[in-house]
DNA sequence: TCACATTTGTCCGTATGTATC
DNA sequence: AGATACATACGGACAAATGTG
């Protein structure tokens, strides 16, 4: 953020490589070390999730900063969805991954600031997808046909008892993506699943039309397995504009939430 | 965030609705409810972009809260991609716009942790350029034209001055992807772009192959341009798979980034 | 060039609320 | 119920950076 905007450094031109390494070395706030280098254990795998952090007190200590430069440190690494804090005895900081949920978050500011529409959602969804579905029919296994196959039935298993497969029907997509094999369509889908669990938590849940997206996700599946590729685009397409219809009414209010204090 | 992830309430889940309006009234902490409050002014527009915002001394007293609180708010409002911080006389902050910064550098982090690899990379940028150029098609005006013309000539020109046109090649899919008139695919292509430019930092600058990708921009643009969407197709094709040839050596490294000391 | 005012960045001491034992 | 441990929050202080006269 820094270091990528000074794209106009006052100086020549000219010798914009070597500015740009200079730029490198400019001198950094300490909450960011602090929360980069708490960031680099968690890439490395030596901070896992379900991990406590010591108290604010020794961290800060530890890493040779004061509380509050030590507080910015947290905050920051709240906020980007590496920990969540806890009040009280016992509390403190702890490893989790809600970094799909940040940037959710952030969309949503994005959409409030009306710089994206529904309609850009529900398009980039449905190529996403479908580029998902491409790679799905080429790198799919036997194993996450079995998980796709696990998740219609206990989507099934619902719709028999009356009860809407919310939950299901949304980890169904996320499971495609894991088919793919692709972790970038993994976080891509995660997230674009996360926002849609937020368009739709306004409205009643419908058990009908969850009863009918069990069906069309029963009807994909089986068109992927079979590997009729062309009925798997057609049925995907046709899913996801029934999908579209389901979130109408959204798109003619200007706001998608009516308040913005959560978070 | 703290709203809604309370699902399961503790309490029976019968009352879930009533639960949750209990829920709203959740105590919240100070600076969160201090940077909500700026954000609902920038929401309605009564603070805009290039607007500054008093010292933090100033803000904290105004808003009755200790400047620990208000640095917390400003944390997360900076992070967030509302403001910009400047250190120094006539410094503080201003409200700048960077959300699509502060999304593209959660994804970052997002894939980072997910390990994603170069080929992952590879396919999902080829995938997400052709939906965006599918978009362009159906979606692109004069006026970006007229932007992606001004780009392939200042490349143009770089090159026929011995220079390679790094940025400009770079930009070139941005601007498509402002052409497509789709958010989300501006902040994909952003995430996409800077992760390239990372990848490519690490090399020797080619000119001859910095000039062989403005010819094939220009190339591409004319197709656009002259609505000949099979040979777009094709062009853009032919173009990211020489683009991954040039990364041919990554693929063996498991981590995108060696070093997130980047924001 | 130099001093000065302003503002962020950082540290410390202290107090309070809250969750756990 | 009381003690403990921790985050949360306030206020004061100084350092560092930066623009101005």
């Amino acid at each position: 953020m820094t270091k990528k905007n000074s794209k106009k450094p006052k100086t020549s031109d000219i010798r914009t490589s070597k500015a740009d390494i200079f730029n490198t070395v400019k001198k950094k706030r300490a909450f960011e070390e602090v929360s980069a280098e708490v960031k680099r254990l968690i890439f490395k795998g030596l901070l896992r999730p379900g991990d406590q952090l010591p108290s604010e007190n020794e961290m800060a200590s530890r890493l040779g900063v004061g509380r509050q430069t030590m507080r910015e440190a947290i905050r920051f690494l709240e906020l980007s969805g590496f920990i969540t804090t806890k009040k009280g005895a016992k509390g403190g900081a702890v490893i989790t991954d809600t970094v799909l949920n940040s940037i959710s978050n952030l969309l949503l500011d994005a959409f409030q600031m009306k710089k994206a529409t529904v309609h850009d959602f529900i398009v980039a969804r449905l190529e996403i997808e479908r580029a998902v579905l491409r790679q799905v029919l080429i790198r799919i296994d036997d194993e996450n046909i079995k998980l796709l196959k696990n998740n219609t039935l206990s989507a099934r298993k619902k719709i028999e008892n009356k009860q809407v497969a919310f939950h299901e029907n949304v980890e169904f997509h996320k499971l495609l993506a894991r088919a793919s094999k692709n972790y970038i369509f993994v976080v891509l889908e995660e997230t674009l699943m996360t926002l849609m669990a937020d368009f739709l938590s306004h409205r009643q849940s419908n058990l009908r039309f969850s009863s009918r997206v069990v069906k069309m996700h029963e009807d994909l599946l089986q068109a992927i397995v079979k590997k009729n590729d062309s009925e798997a685009f057609v049925l995907l397409e046709k899913h996801l504009l029934e999908v579209e219809e389901s979130l109408k009414g959204f798109s003619k209010r200007s706001e998608i939430r009516q308040e913005l204090d959560s978070y």
